[in-house]
DNA sequence: GAAAGTCTTTAACTAAAGGTAAACAATGGA
DNA sequence: TCCATTGTTTACCTTTAGTTAAAGACTTTC
């Protein structure tokens, strides 16, 4: 087992396979290199591919009529990812963007039946997974229908601060990287961010983002 | 088969077992009938059910921390519904409430799997009924994310619309039940009625919502 | 290193939405 | 019938968010 392969070992879903199985899967595998900013799939195609993101981001990015967007969630290193087309033959519903440059496998749906059929414990796999996904969708819509902006910005800097395991967050993403998550404007995440510095809860350096106070960041958060 | 269980034999994921199996399984089904504001299962518990309804409506209802609720969608006659814990066994995202007076089957999870479990191909149903919950996600957060309050409440009465086969739609809901459904307020709500009527897109009465210009109401809709 | 472009920050203004309160209409019991 | 309750409507005010514009900082490219 080659060590760059340990992601698809450990995925989601295909782990439960046997691993000679597993193995057969990942040579069935296409591979593709994507520069940023290049999409993998566009919203409103029909697409029935599963994928598994080896090295980069992808990013899940819904597009409004009148060019806005608003990005639902990021695609990391090591993480799977199952097409709605797969389930249901249906448009896809957001676009698939590189956040950076990315490396992904993908498969078609008829590859991966023809292994999850031989084993139905492992399709069932499938529903926790797309249950996860239910789930985290819920935490946006609460987020948008009880939340104003300082609540969802302040949410999402507490995700990175957990990423990173320190309280200083680097600022390797820019103010519409943040309006596009929390569906706001660039001019209203900054002032939101200035507000947090006023009330002593961030420190601002055009470099990083300091937290001061934890607690009342987790506050702002809500709940 | 008795003309009561034709929602049964036709649901969803059930329709595709053979009939015996159908039969069955409705056999094992416990029944309870909910009187209208009666909760049927609470947002945070842990709730591995499956459950039909067989009349009336149940209403699947999100509450907010400082008692604000915000309804996602409508379970109604026929309709199935599995809930997020049968999957993964974590607590119940939302809370079922009856919106009238209404009779439910419900299934165990252990009890549903028994026979899923001999199926794979009708198990692998249930991955395409999560997915159109999944897209059902997205039409909300899209809208909360790209469309103003007017736009939501278009949109809800196009559907109210869409299911009675006239342009006149009956007031048999409260400003407060269009309110939680569009994550807005009674007042809001009114207000934005009033002007459609004043855009000549809508007649109010207090029986009645008159749609006058179809066309103009699918605009402010939008897309 | 200069120029062009991108990103950040600030300000002033506008628009949208929520909060509160009060008047009014309809409904359902007692 | 009257009263209490619930739902509707309107007005006024506050808060929140979006728009526009402009200046400054940083980056990239030539």
């Amino acid at each position: 087992m080659r060590e760059q392969d340990n992601h698809f070992h450990q995925s989601e879903v295909f782990s439960y396979l046997p691993e000679a199985e597993r193995v057969s899967l990942l040579n069935e595998a296409s591979h593709k290199i994507l520069k940023k900013g290049q999409y993998l799939s566009h919203q409103g195609d029909v697409w029935p591919k599963v994928i598994l993101v080896v090295s980069g981001q992808l990013r899940w990015v819904m597009l409004a009529a009148s060019g806005k967007e608003h990005l639902l969630f990021n695609i990391d290193e090591g993480q799977s990812f199952w097409a709605h087309s797969v389930f249901d033959d249906e448009p896809m519903p957001a676009s698939l963007c590189a956040g950076k440059k990315t490396e992904v496998l993908i498969w078609d749906r008829k590859t991966v039946l023809k292994y999850l059929r031989k084993y139905p414990d492992v399709m069932w796999k499938t529903t926790r997974m797309l249950t996860r996904i239910m789930r985290h969708a819920r935490e946006i819509i609460y987020s948008l229908a009880f939340q104003p902006v300082a609540g969802r910005l302040a949410a999402l800097l507490l995700d990175q601060y957990t990423d990173s395991n320190s309280d200083q967050i680097e600022r390797d993403f820019t103010l519409n990287d943040l309006a596009v998550r929390v569906a706001a404007t660039p001019e209203v995440v900054c002032r939101v961010l200035y507000k947090f510095q006023e009330d002593g809860i961030l420190e601002i350096t055009r470099a990083s983002i300091n937290i001061q106070d934890l607690e009342a960041l987790e506050n702002a958060k809500g709940e």
